[in-house]
DNA sequence: CTGTTAGCGCATTCAG
DNA sequence: CTGAATGCGCTAACAG
């Protein structure tokens, strides 16, 4: 602490050149025309590396303008789901030499803060993991004229590109899969419906009721939270129906394992009485038994994506905002298969 | 991106007033003699406030010496047991006004770009998770002489505070806990002997033996890799013996899982013949069948402890480095207990 | 090729 | 209380 950071004026001295030569030997380009003989700048090199010299990067920022930080913001880092995607964008980002300040702020007086963070810190982008948006937030993104990527958002923005995942065509295939084995009266557990992802999910659910020729009916249906601690209950209901569901296509794992299990504890087998499907495939998809079949949204997939819009936006791309749609992956698993392998309960 | 970014001077201009004015208004504390009427602050934090003014944190950091930023590394995102710490250091640290810049970088290469990065961010501190420092880290790291704090490291380096796990503790009561049950013949799958937190989970088996009274024997012990894919077949060996053990306890989680899905496959009866206990406590641990008694680590009391120990230290303090020892929790489950309730298999 | 100079945006002396 | 002036560490335009 006490010792003072070494500058590039100390070095400077060091060598006998000028404070801006070492700066020149430092930021030595192949493509740019040489500023400095390649003698002096060895020498420069090799003192700066015996004092372990490294420029300070806020000087930089200030001078150049850009600051090689870019923003992350995600909802909560608890999902595995986002994980993949987070780790992806890190690894890309670090191999394009820039920093990731990471933001996990929720509620609106923490949005607030975040897009303060963005601008003070001069981030040179964001991406922003699963979050919706409101006015407010949209015209500060606006002001801050920064490079945006969303993953997973709902709407696009102007200037705002973003990475979407085909959901309601994975539902869609799931549906497909179920009447295939043999469902005929398939429900659906939705997430909050007023969330984009919840309704594109149902409407793939839907759609494919439609392609398979089934009935939708609404006593197959209920909505839950996404969150744990809603869907056993929603799935009791649902079998206390006279004629209940004997399929159900869930919105995310977390409410189909839930189901799952309350109907396992209330006698009901799975695959035979009863067939689940969920969506994100989360650790706990292998571990249950059956093993839950599932919809694989492209984590990582979406991450390398994401960064790749981002950096053609920070190499200089000025275009429309763009959106790129990902497929996801349907995961069949004992849940949805008679087969006597797949339930050894 | 065409637009310039508004700078005091602009705000100054906007008000009349020089720019020191528009610093003295914006950093004015209570806690200082007012350098400013409170008449010109108001109007200037109003104009500011129009025009959505917010000071270059560069600038600011190169002028004070402190960046505000805070370095994060760990080493894989996925290990769900430092998603609670990772998402408690980002709360704490948002709260206290500091960014969080994650690395997760891996490898040799890996780590001096990072190293390198804390330098030339000049970030004012720095939180590992679980990183064995080689020789060559720990001499980069002194040279930074910033405040550093490791999460579940195994050594503690001058000047270093950590935040360490009671795991041996936890083990040992475990052990107890099964001891307590009617298991006699205890074996342990541990992780790679290397790691300092296996070997403090195999003494903590081994002292529980002793204080139970129990007897050790190398047949009952194997050597997993904390990872996937081993510890399936590890079990199927432990009970392929003339006495095979009657309990395993296991150094990890994700171990423990998988040994307590083979055996069961292999028609042994958890925790009938069988009684598997893990560490982590994992989201799987609560979904498979029966559920796996576990022993919790204090993944988020220990961040805000970590947190703890960085932010007196940015407040100044000079010290020795500290370590404080947290306790692990042991979570009882259905996979230790023979009671028919837990057995819903 | 090299060194000198001038800022980048801000916090902080030092005079008024 | 206020404003002019200085410098943080660096890059870039400029002159030698």
């Amino acid at each position: 602490m006490i010792k003072r950071i070494i500058t590039a004026k100390d070095i400077a001295a060091r060598v006998g050149v000028s404070q801006a030569s070492v700066s020149y030997a430092l930021s030595h380009r192949l493509d740019k025309r040489a500023l400095i003989s390649s003698e002096t700048r060895l020498k420069i090199l090799q003192v700066a590396e015996e004092v372990g010299y490294f420029p300070n990067a806020q000087a930089q920022a200030i001078r150049t303008g850009k600051t090689g930080l870019l923003a992350l913001w995600v909802p909560n880092f608890t999902n595995s789901v986002y994980l993949r995607t987070m780790r992806g964008i890190q690894e890309v980002a670090s191999e394009h030499g820039l920093d990731v300040l990471v933001y996990g702020g929720t509620g609106i007086r923490g949005m607030e803060a975040v897009l303060r963070s963005f601008g003070q810190r001069r981030v040179d982008g964001a991406i922003m993991i699963a979050r919706p948006l409101d006015q407010t937030a949209q015209q500060l993104l606006a002001q801050l004229e920064l490079p945006i990527v969303t993953i997973g958002g709902s709407m696009t923005y102007p200037n705002i590109d973003s990475v979407r995942t085909h959901n309601a065509k994975a539902f869609e295939q799931m549906v497909l899969h179920l009447a295939a084995q043999g469902y005929q009266r398939i429900g659906h557990i939705s997430g909050p419906l007023t969330t984009a992802t919840a309704q594109e999910r149902l409407q793939g659910y839907r759609r494919g009721l439609t392609v398979a020729g089934l009935p939708y009916k609404k006593n197959w249906m209920r909505q839950g939270t996404y969150k744990s601690g809603c869907a056993a209950g929603l799935a009791l209901e649902l079998i206390c129906q006279k004629t209940p569901p004997d399929a159900l296509v869930i919105a995310n794992d977390l409410m189909a394992i839930e189901a799952l299990l309350g109907l396992h504890d209330a006698a009901w087998r799975i695959p035979q009485d009863m067939a689940i499907a969920g969506c994100d495939d989360i650790p706990e998809a292998e571990v249950v038994r059956p093993r839950l079949t599932t919809i694989r949204r492209p984590g990582l997939r979406a991450a390398q994506v994401a960064m790749k819009l981002l950096l053609e936006r920070l190499a200089g791309y000025r275009g429309e905002s763009r959106t790129v749609w990902l497929d996801a992956e349907v995961v069949i698993r004992g849940s949805t298969i008679q087969d006597a392998q797949n339930h050894t309960t």
